[in-house]
DNA sequence: TTCGTTAGTTCATGACTTGTGAACTAATGG
DNA sequence: CCATTAGTTCACAAGTCATGAACTAACGAA
């Protein structure tokens, strides 16, 4: 039968990455949890994208397109290890790109979580 | 007839502004550009909605909307004066909850905006 | 007072997005 | 070659967003 199916794992180049996409990619509270994790344990982390998040009780389709999505948005760079994912952040490309944003994102989401009453509409 | 029209203009408390819905707000391109304007315009600037808008070939009901998503996520405060509508940032606020952030932000956002080639999805 | 204008909101709806189960691929281990 | 694990793709229901139409609310002029 031989179905090609080559499946590209798109990453966009460093001057594609834009502040909007970025902050779209990170106001979503799972994938701003996911990389908050993989870029707190010690930048460039490596990881296996569904271990680092224990499954979180979402199906795996959900976390697959949340992971494409921080993918494409330039934050991670995802490489296939066999059966298994594994991601890490792009961290001297962005702090090239947007100086210090992400690092005082990630630090405002540590120090606030947890503790806003409501949420956005 | 005497219908009772109160339009309450909600701003959550500090307390109550998140990461999250701050990155949402600021996802949108005419939310960043119009809050990069209030913002730059040397902070905390009061400025009529529709005038620093300079309507952007959008139509009032879209901006309206923009506004209040900018105003419930605790970005900026409006007021009514007569019939305009007049906004400025909750800088202070927003620096004393979550540090260096916006200001990061919007730094990156000048920096490289125009420039993107490409964007998310 | 009433009319007109300006500035903005609300509502309804159609178009787009997002989350998810089902079915699939692809690598590895018996 | 079958089973398992890890992940992707697809289709579609449910939710969100953008916008025109209709409205409010303040003000100025006659």
């Amino acid at each position: 039968m031989l179905k090609i199916f080559v499946r590209p794992l798109h990453h966009p180049a460093a001057r594609d990455i834009s502040v909007e996409g970025i902050l779209y990619a990170l106001s979503d509270p799972v994938r701003m949890q996911i990389f908050a994790e993989i870029e707190s344990a010690d930048c460039p982390q490596i990881c296996s994208n569904f271990l680092v998040v224990a499954k979180k009780e979402l199906p795996k389709s959900t976390l697959s397109q949340h992971f494409k999505i921080l993918r494409e948005s330039g934050l991670i760079r995802s490489e296939r290890k066999g059966v298994e994912m594994h991601s890490t952040t792009r961290c001297t490309e962005l702090r090239d790109r947007f100086g210090p944003m992400i690092r005082a994102i990630i630090a405002a989401y540590q120090k606030t979580s947890g503790q806003a009453k409501k949420k956005r509409s």
